[in-house]
DNA sequence: TCACTCTTAAA
DNA sequence: TTAAGAGTG
């Protein structure tokens, strides 16, 4: 019997998936995904492992109606397999990989720990529209902007016809005992991840259900809405995009047939193609940088001073938003209510810990891994470096956002301070942004007391932003 | 290939 | 305000 083994990984999907694609000539095909908790897994945060175990909750219902069964299992993943294939005669195992520094070594260990088992083992590339490591400048160099990046080696794209899945062949007839899903240890024994069902709804299905309404509703008005936090004009497809729950080149080719079909929407199918491409600049750093989490890419700032928190009292304020920000704070609690945080405030966020806090910007790409539902090794730590100005990108670092106007231009109504800060919600809008401006009786009205039912701010913004600016110079 | 100018940018 | 990268000769 002709056997195949299709190795799942951040491919939870069954359209346009390679691997099912390349396996379905085998007579019977078992599909394994296998939680290694020194591979992958090791990095990914709670928040994005609580994703994975809903994703592969929903992938086993899908290949169940498709007449297959997926298999659980964990350990060391290259043992895992050769295991496996050696238990139902798999003659080939089927995976897709990330092209990013990780991803690849992960691939490369595997491989060659089933060679010297005589396994083949066939990896194709998925997640991304572009060869992170061969986009090149006029220079032959990598790029270090984005708008380069994008406009002259990335923006023309043809990825390659997205494929339906093919009829998959039947399990193989007596495979050993899959593990169970709570098995696999994703799910934090700390049940605060229950929250999480009332935002998302990971899997293929539910996602194939978000981007048609995307695209159908939200798109048109993306240009102009996603920078408002209170508005849900975002995709909200990073997850996902993530695990594959997407597949990308479908999703290009279906932005191709919206512009088509849209000429309207071009504006914001430009837009959203545009945040794409940040995604795939992501990669292109990563391939530079492979440890990009942790080290900046600018090397001046492995010296940069940063502030004492010897108490961690700061770090903490910061996480639990309770800043006195306002802004601040409300990214931070939709951060931890929903495992989610707009784009606005999490650049908002971020500023504040790096510029106004002053601290190292590490301890908040660690903070958003652990959280986000959406972290992503390439984006979260370019979205790291770049606030903090030492990402590769030309933005100076004299940019400090200030929380308080961000909030009056993004947020003018305090309508995403009100949801997120509701013990301000009785303020007018303008003392929503900043209430230690309010007077007495607005804020007696309001029934806020600074101190008591909300903080005072924990730093002072225009000092604590002039010490930035001088910690910088000191850069040189 | 170099030295130069010009355009542009997650405020 | 800085710097990447395209364009030019």
């Amino acid at each position: 019997m002709n056997t195949a083994i299709v190795w799942l990984r951040r491919d939870l999907r069954l359209h346009d998936q390679p691997a099912f694609r390349c396996a379905a000539a085998h007579e019977r095909l078992l599909p394994l995904y296998v939680h290694d908790p020194d591979g992958y897994a090791a990095h990914a945060g709670e928040a994005s492992r609580w994703w994975l175990h809903h994703s592969l909750a929903a992938l086993a219902g899908r290949l169940a109606e498709a007449g297959s069964r997926l298999h659980l299992d964990v350990g060391d993943s290259g043992t895992v397999l050769a295991g496996w294939a050696q238990a139902v005669g798999a003659v080939a195992i089927y995976t897709t990989y990330r092209a990013d520094p990780g991803d690849e070594a992960e691939i490369a260990r595997v491989r060659q720990h089933l060679a010297d088992q005589g396994l083949s083992l066939h990896a194709e590339a998925d997640g991304l529209l572009t060869n992170p490591w061969t986009v090149r400048n006029r220079g032959g160099r990598p790029y270090r902007a984005f708008t380069p990046f994008w406009r002259n080696a990335a923006a023309d794209l043809s990825p390659p016809t997205p494929q339906e899945c093919p009829t998959l062949p039947p399990a193989p007839e007596s495979p050993p005992q899959s593990l169970s899903l709570p098995a696999l240890g994703l799910l934090s024994p700390i049940p605060w991840h229950t929250k999480l069902h009332g935002t998302w709804q990971p899997g293929e299905t539910e996602a194939l259900h978000r981007l048609a309404g995307f695209l159908s509703e939200g798109i048109g008005c993306y240009a102009t809405q996603r920078d408002l936090p209170a508005v849900a004009g975002t995709s909200r497809l990073s997850p996902s995009l993530h695990f594959g729950e997407l597949s990308i080149r479908d999703l290009w080719h279906r932005l191709s047939r919206a512009s088509a079909a849209q000429p309207e929407d071009e504006d914001g199918i430009a837009a959203f193609r545009s945040e794409l491409g940040w995604r795939e600049f992501a990669y292109h750093l990563l391939a530079q940088e492979p440890e990009l989490h942790s080290r900046p890419f600018d090397r001046r700032f492995e010296a940069f001073p940063w502030r004492d928190d010897p108490h961690g009292a700061l770090l903490q304020a910061w996480r639990e938003g309770k800043t006195g920000i306002p802004l601040v704070d409300a990214g931070m609690r939709e951060l931890w209510a929903t495992g989610w945080m707009h784009n606005r405030t999490r650049m908002v966020t971020g500023s504040f810990l790096v510029k106004n806090l002053r601290l190292p910007w590490q301890w908040g790409e660690a903070f958003f891994r652990d959280t986000l539902v959406d972290w992503d090794p390439a984006s979260n730590s370019m979205g790291w470096q770049w606030v903090t100005g030492c990402g590769a990108d030309a933005a100076p670092y004299f940019r400090v956002f200030n929380p308080v106007r961000q909030a009056e231009r993004f947020d003018p109504d305090g309508v995403y301070i009100a949801r997120w800060v509701p013990e301000l919600a009785n303020l007018p809008p303008k003392h929503r942004h900043q209430p230690w401006s309010a007077s007495a009786q607005a804020l007696a009205q309001a029934g806020v007391t600074l101190g008591v039912t909300y903080p005072r701010p924990i730093i002072d913004l225009q000092q604590s932003r002039k010490e930035a600016l001088a910690a910088f110079q000191t850069l040189g």
